[in-house]
DNA sequence: CCATAATTCTTTTTT
DNA sequence: AGAATTATGG
């Protein structure tokens, strides 16, 4: 059959293992989107329907990649099958059942901005003080609780710390929020199906005859949640087949369990399990640097991942004096590669968080090679389109409050905090909605104009009926009005907006507005829609996960930065820092430029971070070092960095004896516990006032110490 | 109520 | 350093 050609033996048989449990171990570029999608043809090459299948993969991104690639292999469109993320399957099933879930046709989704808001008010109402109890931190506790599947009821039987308390406490009303705003957040898209699944077993089964064979990709990176809708789908005929590799889980903050992959085989009696170990995509070098950084965790199986595809060209290092000379070198390389003939689409920027973006777009832009990145502040989260969709939000859903509190006063009404007020005590008392508290003033005026926009909203097309939501408001106005460049960037985003309906539109055919904001709430990255072939990508590392490049610059390779400051305390997060690391260096197909610098400016000051331990840790052999020798005066300050442990050693400077730390250095405070030095700052004057930065657990984080003080001690 | 000034975060990673 | 939130005075 000529599907399987160019498959390997395992390959193969992974493929052909179409009854019964198969988990498939994919080593970094073994060819496990290959594998997928071979065997979803296959499938439908032996008579298998297209809508008995389910793939579940990562990201929005994979699923369409894998969506074009099955419909090559078949010769006709994949939209039939379900290829998706859990999330966007998730949705799916809320669609179909929102009656029984106890939601109102037109529900919305609210993403975290808008869980936020909630948790904000929620503290507001509570009188508890928000400095005390950080609400991002309760709003990363609730999400972690729904996705290990507990809810506020069960969560009232731990015994609880005061903060978890509080946590408790806002938690219960978070949930109560969200019902009486007819919304959902993230989270409830995948607890929502087993809630429905596990009260109702006629649907269940009848979700199980649908989806008689399942296919998971990343399977190391399933949460909790995930798991058990996996498991309950799966659970009658017994279809699945996962892909996976260990090594490269890096979603452990947000739940996911890699463990899931070990006990694959105790979860589904008679389970198949194939690994697939040869790389098809690096060549030896990248493959030894990243089985180098790997090996150094302790808790894995090891494993034999080669790659058959020749030396290739050395790794280079570079270290830079600053974050813009690594800038420079960056971009000074990728003119080089352009000079080459090399496509710009084959070149990735990698980095460990999104802020670091910002110097590489200044630079590439000075340097006029165009570039997209890939995730990060997205699109949807930029204000105008944020009003935008609040209106268009408010329009479906009149029991959206925390759009209706957005936009009562954008463009401005006159409308204030007091009006507002007023209309929560009228919906707290009559127990309405805010916009149904509002009949009289300045805010019917705008009740009205929200009015006769719904009544219209279902005579046009989407398109049309987005310009006419922006000229009512009277958004466009005031954009068009302000004539300065921002307002200019700001239009061409509402327009981009615009295009991005048009193309749903044409995509789905006709769509209603509701179905068009479930489904945005699930885009992340505005890229999805628009591809762009000749610019350098930008993204993070977890970003950039399922995906290769020929060209990967890893920059930032700093001890606090990657590994990042906060993983530093445990074995475990470090480990998931390692195996990011991983990730990153097997993306590559060619050669591969790991950078960092000496000194960066970070929250508006000067950061001194040593080399990151994952340099080290690859075989010096395999690294070309381009780095600069550097000795040099500049303002009478001698700096020698040619010096290979690069730690500032205040002793060897100032010939104190008692003081002896080193960035990296843990020390132990008699308050805020263990904590890592990130920067030394150094007095010259006078060396007793010598200030450490030092980065302590939660809730403490970074603090700035005199060196000699009493409670503080090396260890 | 709103414009401006002052202050306080921000940076881990994401569907 | 820059964004975002809050305080102040008109």
């Amino acid at each position: 059959m000529d599907i399987l050609e160019n498959l390997n033996k395992e390959q193969i048989e992974a493929v052909k293992h179409i009854d019964g449990p198969l988990l498939v171990l994919a080593g970094a570029g073994s060819g496990k989107t290959k594998v997928l999608t071979t065997r979803i043809a296959y499938l439908i090459s032996l008579g298998v329907s297209p809508d008995n299948i389910l793939a579940i993969t990562f990201t929005n991104k994979a699923a369409g990649e894998m969506k074009e690639r099955i419909s090559k292999l078949v010769g006709f469109s994949s939209k039939f099958m379900q290829i998706s993320t859990f999330h966007s399957f998730g949705l799916k099933i809320v669609k179909e059942n929102y009656e029984y879930l106890g939601y109102d046709k037109n529900f919305v989704i609210f993403d975290a901005d808008d869980t936020l808001t909630i948790i904000k008010k929620i503290l507001k109402d509570k009188n508890l003080d928000p400095e005390k109890f950080n609400p991002r931190a309760i709003r990363s506790q609730i999400s972690k609780l729904k996705n290990d599947l507990i809810d506020s009821k069960k969560y009232s039987s731990f015994s609880l710390t005061e903060f978890e308390k509080v946590v408790l406490e806002v938690y219960k009303k978070y949930e109560s929020e969200l019902i009486k705003n007819n919304s959902l957040d993230f989270d409830d898209l995948l607890i929502l199906p087993i809630k429905l699944f596990e009260q109702r077993k006629d649907l269940l089964l009848m979700y199980q005859e649908r989806y008689k064979y399942i296919l998971i990709d990343e399977y190391q990176d399933t949460n909790e949640a995930q798991y058990k809708l996996t498991k309950l789908l799966a659970s009658k005929y017994k279809n699945i087949c996962c892909v996976g590799d260990a090594d490269q889980a890096i979603y452990g903050f947000r739940g996911a369990n890699y463990k899931n992959i070990l006990n694959f085989e105790s979860d589904y009696k008679n389970a198949l399990v194939i690994k697939l170990e040869e790389n098809y995509r690096s060549s030896k070098t990248i493959l030894d640097a990243a089985n180098s950084v790997i090996k150094n965790n302790k808790n894995r199986k090891s494993k034999n991942l080669y790659s058959n595809l020749g030396i290739g060209d050395k790794i280079t290092y570079y270290r830079a004096n600053s974050g813009l000379d690594e800038v420079k070198y960056v971009v000074n390389k990728i003119k080089e590669l352009k000079d080459n003939l090399v496509s710009l689409s084959d070149i990735v920027i990698l980095y460990r968080t999104n802020a670091q973006s910002r110097v590489f777009e200044d630079g590439l832009m000075k340097a006029g090679i165009p570039y997209k990145i890939v995730g990060g502040l997205n699109f949807y989260s930029r204000m105008e389109i944020k009003n935008l969709l609040a209106y268009l939000r408010l329009i479906c859903n009149s029991n959206d409050n925390v759009s209706l509190e957005r936009i009562i006063n954008v463009p401005r009404r006159g409308i204030g905090t007091k009006t507002i007020s007023n209309l929560y005590d009228k919906s707290y008392l009559f127990n309405v909605s805010l916009y149904d508290a509002i009949d009289s003033g300045k805010e019917l005026v705008f009740k009205n104009m929200i009015e006769e926009l719904k009544s219209i909203k279902d005579t046009m097309s989407l398109v049309e009926f987005i310009d006419l939501v922006l000229d009512k408001s009277g958004l466009r106005k005031e954009l068009v009005d302000e004539k300065t460049l921002e307002a200019d960037i700001r239009l061409e985003n509402l327009e981009e907006f615009k295009s991005v309906a048009k193309s749903f539109e044409d995509e789905m055919g006709v769509v209603s507005l509701d179905d068009f904001l479930l489904n945005v709430s699930l885009i992340t990255d505005n890229n999805d829609f628009k591809e762009d072939n000749n610019a350098v990508s930008l993204m993070t590392i977890h970003a950039v996960k399922g995906l290769e490049f020929d060209y990967v610059f890893v920059v930032g390779l700093e001890e606090g930065l990657f590994p990042h400051q906060n993983s530093m305390f445990s074995e475990e997060e470090l480990e998931e820092e390692r195996r990011l690391c991983y990730v990153a260096i097997t993306r590559c197909k060619k050669k591969l430029y790991l950078s960092n610098a000496r000194m960066r400016l970070m929250y508006g000051s000067e950061q001194v971070y040593p080399i990151s331990r994952f340099i080290n840790e690859i075989d010096a052999n395999l690294l070309e070092n381009e780095s600069k020798v550097v000795k040099y005066d500049e303002k009478n300050k001698k700096i020698d960095y040619n010096d290979s442990s690069e730690k500032i050693d205040v002793k060897s400077k100032y010939g104190d004896d008692e003081m002896n730390y080193k960035v990296g250095d843990l020390v132990y405070h008699e308050v805020f516990g263990m904590g890592t030095i990130t920067n030394i700052i150094l007095n010259e004057k006078d060396p007793k006032k010598t200030l450490l930065k030092i980065a302590f657990k939660l809730p403490y984080g970074i603090k700035t110490l005199i060196y000699s003080h009493k409670s503080l001690r090396k260890v």
